[in-house]
DNA sequence: GCCAACGTTGGC
DNA sequence: GCCAACGTTGGC
């Protein structure tokens, strides 16, 4: 099993959003890098649900259902989409301040490349995000 | 709302 | 093929 990232502005379509939506497509990624990444999403991948612009942190917990597919959205170009389902909120959002501070996070593409939409985690990450999301705001040292 | 960082586009 | 200009994203 893999992990990712995904980013998306709550004003647009937050957490919530996908809880309410049930399985929902992820497309309109416009980004080479981000693309393919989602190409090599399988079902059953854990994905983190990042809130950017408004919240600036890690809210919840989705999963991959199916592989990629072409994006619908798309008229012209080679993209992909693949749909989603949420699983949980996190007990407590992890913030970028928070993640940005500890040391074991600092190759994540949300510290290195704050532009990148889509993108891996690896599994001692993924662990990581994951204690952090039961301690709640402000316990770092 | 501003602006830095990044990716993409297009002129040469 | 290079690189300046432009548009977009997203933290602040």
């Amino acid at each position: 099993m893999n992990y990712w990232l995904v980013k998306s502005e709550p004003s647009e379509f937050g957490f919530a959003a996908l809880q309410a939506a049930g399985r929902s497509v992820w497309d309109g990624v416009r980004n080479y890098q981000a693309r393919n990444n989602l190409r090599a999403m399988k079902t059953g991948d854990r994905v983190l649900f990042y809130h950017s612009r408004e919240g600036l942190a890690i809210v919840g917990l989705a999963e991959v259902v199916g592989e990629a597919y072409p994006d619908p959205t798309a008229a012209t170009g080679d993209w992909s989409a693949v749909d989603l389902v949420a699983r949980q909120p996190l007990p407590y959002p992890v913030p970028l301040t928070r993640i940005k501070q500890h040391p074991a996070l600092q190759n994540l593409g949300l510290v290195r490349n704050g532009r990148l939409s889509v993108m891996p985690v690896s599994a001692e990450e993924f662990s990581i995000i994951m204690e952090l999301a039961q301690q709640g705001e402000d316990t770092a040292a």
